[in-house]
RNA sequence: GGGCGAAUAGCUCAGCGGGAGAGCACCUGCCUUACAAGCAGGGGGCCGCAGGUUCAAAACCUGCUUCGCCCA
């Protein structure tokens, strides 16, 4: 790596894209396949080749990123498998939207011509993600890249629908589905998106034949009555009951039609009376099957009024049904029309409001598939994170309907079946030669295309090149986790649990980790539509990669859903520029007065520690600490509590204190052998404490984290990305240290505090006196030079004897712990004693919470025995400060 | 209608049985040879409401209110 000047802040450009050149030359990501080492593996879940990436794909991959980045400096044999998804209605609408504005209708186009310019398409977009990925920083195995429509995938797609047909699990056949009218397709039960919308809801009278009134139905369809073959009404409905298999005329048509009884109808409902329209309703369709009724088709695939509707045909469906309401308002006939809220089914891709019609099409049976898949949950060989989602995955394989998997698209998998003119239907793994019945040579394939989600669900192994027996699939076979949405746990994560275990034998994977949608800083939905989208690589190019990584990570927790705001960005670029300049300053002082590098030992954690004072000790402690912290919050997949931890670590403890007090070592120029000793093992410990933070920080923050590194001396690896995660280690824990720099803490909080009270400028030195016990009196006289330093204390009077000096502000702190600072003539009594009072106050507040534990023998006898002695000892505490603070009081009247 | 989630500082959110936290915003003072994207100090909370379990509840249970999501 090339030396960088270090500038004061921070600039994420100068580093990210060469760093990431750097990874892909060193073929860091490419998983080694070999298995000596545990596999952990992660396939990506596919972005759409529809377009570019939005906030919701950084925060996944983020994920999935930091996971593996992880695992791989555990020294797991990580792979993380990248791809693309075709996303056939999706991509299919993109693409004639685009070649329309062009002027190109892509039906006269024709099917091949067209699916090239789809490919085209899908050429633009796979280059545009695959770059967006990078900038990402996300370390994917490139050379492993798969498409959902490649030679591989294609094959295990046609492999799986074959099989199953030969297991009786695919059919085809006319059944009601969901047709969208705009894409002109078939849809699966889960692409229609049901709506609350308000409308109309019309009471029609229908006139019985026998010319004894009317059955009034009521409906927000109106339209549909022209297909209506039947009434029906509550079996048990008095109301009702006399006019069992009666008759009524449909108005508008003079069609008849009987009145059935059946239990479907809620009697509470309206009149109690329904129009029954089987061919545009599935609950009416279950009533004709149950009654044998006609079924007429009145709506055709373009929402157009069929034949069937007499005058009515040919008109487009909303327009029929004003026209059906003015002829019934002309006969008379409707008898009310009321506002109704009612739920509407709309087309997932275009909005366009679905048509509920009888249709030739695929089918996948799914109570077999979906039993194996409900069990291998409830066996736990596949949990999520969080554990909620079980009950929502459950729920709805429980409840699973047969799948419609044909499209009447052209982009896709081509369904591998051919027709015969003898009638004969072939399905196969390629084209037949001839037809087995007749042996002629003309047949035809099934003119449509798969489901998407069809192919999606074979990912995790047809990725990993099944149906072939390949070394990847045998090692990297389960995956060890699954990163995505909650809104894709039905498209995708459900079928790929069945099908995984129908042709694997085995679960996918191992967990699946559920994140929540990134919304904008309202909380609204990114959408095209509304305009309020966030594009992740603006941010980028504005903040960097690590610090939008960073933002994403730190303000999600699993499952739910985050506001992505302007003001966290800020606060991860912030973090950012810390890192830099902790890092310039420590680089900084490995140098001296003539840029020349210094050399000195290495921190070895596992030797002797005789040398090392207290903070020393003491900032090793909070290291170990730290990553014990981050270990446990990564296994428990708490990314953002692991990121803060890293966070506060660096900042608080690694900032704020220890490279403060390395000043006072580093900037001493003394020749002497002991000012030696002390700038050697303060630049020992500063590097190996960046080193190690710097590996902590590595999934969180790639680029920063392996630029830094870079620039260290004594490095024994590589690069970081391929570096090995520290270790926590008892040897680096000095409780005792960790005790007495928490005192040391309070005392310059409480002098610095002391000083803003009387508005004392920084670096203004001003004497300090403190009684304190024997053990942190001795720390503290230790300590002098640091408290010079870092609280302006200077002289200093540390003794257990101490006198308070006469006039004098003062802090009574933890362990009966007296600060005095003296102030000739300074000290305003009244406010000094407003203050002390203040402190009274809240104090008695405190002491009234323990004394009324302590006084509950209860407690005493129920709370585990560290509690009440943790009780106990606060209350000396409060106690001591109580009459310290008291006496304070006294002494200033 | 069924299920799920959220409600904690002005804002955005962590915390999920033992003394209420962070970032931002706010107030005061500082250009202290890493960083003003910074440093130091400070103010600010019946942890939605009502019951219950427990020695102990922001956390666990029940009900309710408001908001959001999923399914029918």
């Amino acid at each position: 790596m090339s030396e960088t000047t270090l500038s004061p802040a921070y600039d994420p450009a100068a580093v990210e894209e060469k760093l990431y050149q750097f990874w892909l030359d060193g073929e860091y990501f490419k998983a080694a396949r070999n298995t000596q080492l545990s596999p952990y593996t992660i396939v990506i879940p596919p972005p759409n080749v529809t377009g570019s990436l939005h906030m919701g794909h950084a925060l996944n991959n983020t994920i999935q990123d930091i996971l593996i980045r992880w695992k791989r400096m555990q020294g797991f044999d990580t792979l993380w498998l990248p791809g693309c998804d075709h996303a056939g209605i999706a991509t299919q609408n993109v693409v004639e939207k685009h070649l329309a504005e062009e002027g190109v209708n892509s039906k006269d186009l024709g099917r091949e011509a067209f699916l090239n310019k789809v490919w085209e398409w899908k050429d633009t977009y796979h280059a545009r993600i695959t770059k967006q990925l990078y900038r990402l920083g996300m370390s994917c195995d490139w050379s492993r890249e798969r498409f959902t429509m490649d030679e591989g995938c294609s094959r295990a797609v046609r492999k799986v629908f074959v099989d199953l047909y030969r297991r009786g699990l695919i059919y085809r056949g006319d059944y009601m589905i969901n047709w969208c009218p705009r894409c002109h397709t078939a849809l699966s039960d889960i692409e229609v998106e049901h709506e609350e919308e308000s409308s109309t809801i019309t009471h029609i009278r229908y006139p019985l034949i026998d010319g004894n009134g009317f059955i009034t139905v009521a409906t927000t369809r109106p339209e549909t009555m022209l297909g209506d073959t039947a009434v029906a009404v509550h079996p048990e409905d008095r109301r009702y009951k006399k006019l069992h298999n009666k008759k009524v005329t449909l108005p508008l048509l003079d069609r008849e039609i009987p009145i059935v009884a059946d239990d479907y109808v809620d009697p509470e409902f309206g009149s109690g009376a329904v129009k029954v329209t089987p061919g545009h309703d599935p609950n009416d369709f279950a009533i004709s099957q149950r009654h044998s009724l006609e079924v007429i088709k009145a709506i055709d695939e373009d929402a157009k009024m069929t034949e069937a509707t007499g005058p009515y045909q040919g008109m487009d469906r909303y327009d029929c049904r004003k026209q059906v309401i003015a002829d019934l308002k002309a006969l008379g006939l409707i008898e009310k029309m009321e506002d109704h809220e009612h739920s509407l089914g709309r087309c997932q891709r275009c909005s366009t409001v679905v048509e509920p019609l009888i249709s030739r099409q695929w089918f996948v049976k799914m109570k077999p598939l979906a039993e194996p898949a409900l069990e291998a949950v409830s066996d736990e060989l596949t949990v999520f994170v969080p554990s909620r989602f079980t009950k929502i995955y459950q729920n709805w394989v429980e409840n699973i309907r047969d799948w419609c998997i044909s499209r009447q698209i052209w982009w896709g998998h081509r369904i591998p079946a051919w027709y015969c003119a003898c009638g004969e239907l072939i399905v196969d793994y390629s084209q037949p030669e001839s037809c087995p019945a007749c042996g002629s040579g003309k047949l035809e394939q099934d003119p449509d295309v798969l489901d998407t989600w069809f192919s999606s669900a074979l990912w995790p192994f047809s990725t990993l090149g099944w149906p072939e027996k390949t070394p990847d699939l045998e090692h990297f076979y389960p995956t060890s986790v699954l990163v995505t949405a909650y809104d894709i746990i039905y498209f995708w994560v459900a079928r790929m649990m069945f099908m995984g275990l129908a042709f694997m034998q085995e679960v996918p994977f191992h967990t699946v980790y559920i994140t929540g949608l990134v919304r904008d800083a309202e909380g609204r939905k990114m959408s095209k539509s509304l305009g309020n989208g966030i594009d992740p690589l603006e941010v980028i190019e504005n903040y960097g990669a690590d610090t939008l990584r960073f933002t994403l990570v730190t303000g999600q927790a699993p499952g739910n859903d985050q506001r992505f705001r302007q003001e966290s960005v800020e606060a991860g670029r912030n973090f950012a520029n810390k890192i830099w300049n902790a890092s310039r300053f420590v680089l900084m002082n490995l140098k001296d007065e003539n840029q020349k590098e210094i050399s000195f030992p290495a921190f070895d954690p596992k030797g002797d520690k005789s040398g090392l004072n207290r903070a020393d000790r003491w900032i090793l402690h909070r290291y170990n600490d730290t990553l014990k912290g981050v270990n446990s919050s990564l296994e428990s997949y708490e990314l953002g509590e692991a990121a803060r931890l890293v966070y506060e670590f660096l900042w608080n403890d690694y900032c704020d204190w220890y490279l403060e007090m390395s000043k006072q070592f580093l900037y001493n120029k003394e020749k002497s052998e002991i000012a030696e000793q002390d700038r050697q093992r303060t630049r020992s410990l500063l590097v190996f404490l960046l080193d190690g933070v710097m590996r902590m920080l590595h999934p969180f923050m790639p680029f920063i984290s392996e630029e830094i590194w870079q620039q260290l001396p004594n490095r024994k690896e590589q690069a970081l990305v391929v570096s090995s995660w520290p270790t926590v280690s008892d040897q680096l824990a000095f409780p005792e240290e960790a005790y007495d720099m928490g005192q040391f803490q309070e005392v310059v909080r409480a002098i610095r505090n002391l000083r803003s009270q009387v508005q004392l400028v920084p670096g203004n030195r001003t004497a300090v006196t403190i009684r304190a016990g024997n053990r942190t009196a001795a720390c503290l006289d230790q300590e002098r030079h640091h408290l010079a330093k870092l609280a302006f204390a200077e002289p200093l009077t540390v003794d257990p004897d101490a006198v308070k000096p006469e006039q004098a502000l003062t802090a009574i702190i933890s362990e009966g712990v007296e600060v005095y600072l003296p102030l000739e003539g300074v000290v305003d009594v009244e406010a000094e004693t407003s203050r002390l009072e203040k402190e009274v106050e809240q104090l008695l507040a405190e002491i009234k919470r323990t004394e009324g534990k302590l006084n509950n023998e209860e407690f005493i006898r129920k709370a585990p025995p560290e509690v009440v002695g943790k009780e106990r000892a606060r209350r000396e505490e409060q106690e001591s400060r109580l009459s310290k603070l008291r006496q304070r009081l006294g002494e200033l009247k």
